[in-house]
DNA sequence: CCTTTTCTGTTGCAAAAGCAACACTTTTTT
DNA sequence: AAAAAAGTGTTGCTTTTGCAACAGAAAAGG
């Protein structure tokens, strides 16, 4: 699912035709934003990557989403409740564009290309979003660690178009966003491993399974 | 996050205006759709409530969404892979519209009545789509049976206005949604009753705390 | 209305996952 | 270049979850 412009020549082109809408940069392990009031905020990640994470009463961490290059998220996708708080974390250093989504709708009066663009895409960007989600979700139901496991594998290998392939996150970070015990995890990597499923250097991950 | 058009006036209209959409109705029980390839099958649910589903290896069932009234789903959303099997089962009678979304950004030539509205409520419709997804995974990535629990009655009882609300599942199709076993989350829903933190009668639940 | 099917509630036991702790490596910071 | 911080890999033990099985209740179907 790949986005049909060049998300690059938007940001140049718009910045001095519309007023609304903020560019702004981030260092790594800056907060991005947070949701916590509704303030309909929209943002697109220009360049860099970041996680949407949630730390519980527990101080567990979950990884909610991840993105890079052309996601967008803010507050609009989100229907905010109290006991959550969720924040946009930048891992390395982002650009991002932020606009509040009221205005959208309501269009600028002079038409810039800003929005011009902006509406003829959205529908292009919010699929891509919802496409994402629910490969998310699909992950998040499987049962067991070695199926979480196994199925991100696959969805890396495919996206690669290659067995070999490097995880794109820290062991760490990969328990986070599978939402389990990440000893639990390294063991079941081992496993797996053990079992003739995969083979493992560090973060490279090739599969030997089909 | 509700939706400012009304989709059955919106069906009714374009029924006589736009012969590349089509309205069909499902029984119970019958599989309105199943995601094997891409056809890029978009549809909108008119009336009536469905599950997606997956059957998984060991024959698990998982309810990845659940759709009622105004609903969007479809091959469109899902990068289809092969290794599972997704359904959308209708759990009572459905009326539903189908179409395909390459024909959405080419449109009629006579620029009929549906299409307007639809582009004009698309974007309206998939952000709401993505905010019940975002739900989805926030419920997921609790890590315990109990959390996912409360997570979701927190949820029913905010959207009823109320702490008190009935189960729209039954409790195995729960189970499914939670995405765990049956028998351990009767067990856990007894310990909630056992520790205080909820009612229950039958599918009648009301929260105790706060 | 009776029969069949699905759903609910429960339990003992087995398996999986979580927790806590520690040593070692790699990366980042000063 | 040294010190600090973050990440990796491992393990023993505990807790949670899953599995299998069954009985009774409720719902659906003829």
């Amino acid at each position: 699912m790949s986005i049909n412009f060049d998300i690059n020549n938007f940001v140049n082109d718009f910045e001095h035709s519309c007023h609304k809408v903020q560019k702004k940069t981030f260092e790594k392990n800056e907060v991005i934003t947070s949701y916590i009031q509704k303030r309909n905020q929209f943002c697109i990640l220009v360049s860099g990557n970041a996680d949407l994470v949630r730390y519980d009463l527990n101080g567990n961490r979950s990884i909610i989403e991840h993105f890079s290059k052309d996601d967008i998220f803010g507050e609009v996708f989100y229907n905010v409740t109290i006991n959550n708080e969720l924040l946009v974390e930048a891992k390395e250093k982002c650009e991002v564009l932020i606009y509040a989504y009221d205005d959208i709708h309501s269009k600028c009066r002079n038409n810039c290309r800003f929005h011009q663009q902006l509406s003829e895409y959205l529908p292009e960007l919010i699929l891509s979003k919802v496409t994402n989600l629910n490969m998310r979700v699909e992950l998040l139901t499987k049962r067991s660690t070695r199926d979480k496991l196994l199925g991100y594998f696959s969805l890396l290998s495919t996206k690669n178009l290659n067995k070999s392939f490097m995880l794109p996150f820290s062991l760490t970070d990969l328990a986070d966003y599978l939402s389990v015990d990440r000893s639990a995890m390294m063991r079941e990597l081992k496993l797996l491993k053990e079992d003739g499923f995969i083979d493992k250097n560090g973060k490279k991950i090739t599969l030997l399974y089909k």
